[in-house]
DNA sequence: TGTGTCTATGTCATAGTTGACATATACTTG
DNA sequence: CAAGTATATGTCAACTATGACATAGACACA
């Protein structure tokens, strides 16, 4: 992972980790972010391939159309497990989702 | 996933979720315990085969070791988030988490 | 028996996440 | 130009997860 990559992330909003108290996330939180972002697209992707807007989502899922817009972008307010519920919920499989996590950075500037 | 498995899940404190109020949990929300259970298991034996104990784990990551105790025991109260932290921050790899997220119930009774 | 190490379980104030709502922007269609 | 649809962005009260702490249990070994 660049250091230009990581600017980018933390000026978005992405908080650097716990203990640390470094400038630049840990490369575990690195990694976790990435994974986040990589998902996040995945979403998109397939709840655009079933042709479900964001709003036929949040429903399905019992959330908000502003939560769904806000995980598609990324933002780290959004936790992990509603991610992954969001893909569930848009049609995603787990195999989907193994080949998600198993991608080369997603991230890709 | 049987009936039997769905109410174990749920006497542990797993809640049902959001929108529905079943008494049952729905596909994606058991997808997700499911999930989150066999990456607990992926978390201890992570840190066991690099013989970390659980204090160990904790400091790496921040975190106390009562809450890798309560996450390694599949509390619900952990979060995904937490839990793939732990996991990166015992050693794993992302290719170790796509096989754990690819692998078939892990939660076999 | 005691001392040490590891793990489990409970509680709590604080920090983080949530859905809901308002509003803005962009694009289409009449 | 509206009006409709889809998405983006900001705010906030309510809820949830968090690390820290206390304490207990299990096991080893002197």
């Amino acid at each position: 992972m660049s250091t230009e990559k990581l600017k980018r992330l933390q000026s978005a909003g992405w908080k650097t980790g716990g203990a640390r108290d470094f400038l630049q996330l840990s490369d575990e939180e690195a990694m976790l972010v990435e994974l986040k972002l990589a998902l996040s697209d995945a979403v998109r992707q397939s709840r655009q391939k079933r042709g479900l807007s964001q709003i036929d989502l949040a429903q399905r899922m019992g959330s908000s159309q502003s939560r769904v817009a806000k995980m598609e972008a990324g933002d780290p307010s959004v936790s992990l497990d509603l991610i992954v519920r969001a893909f569930f919920a848009s049609g995603g499989t787990r195999q989907e989702l193994q080949r998600v996590f198993g991608s080369k950075d997603k991230l890709a500037a």
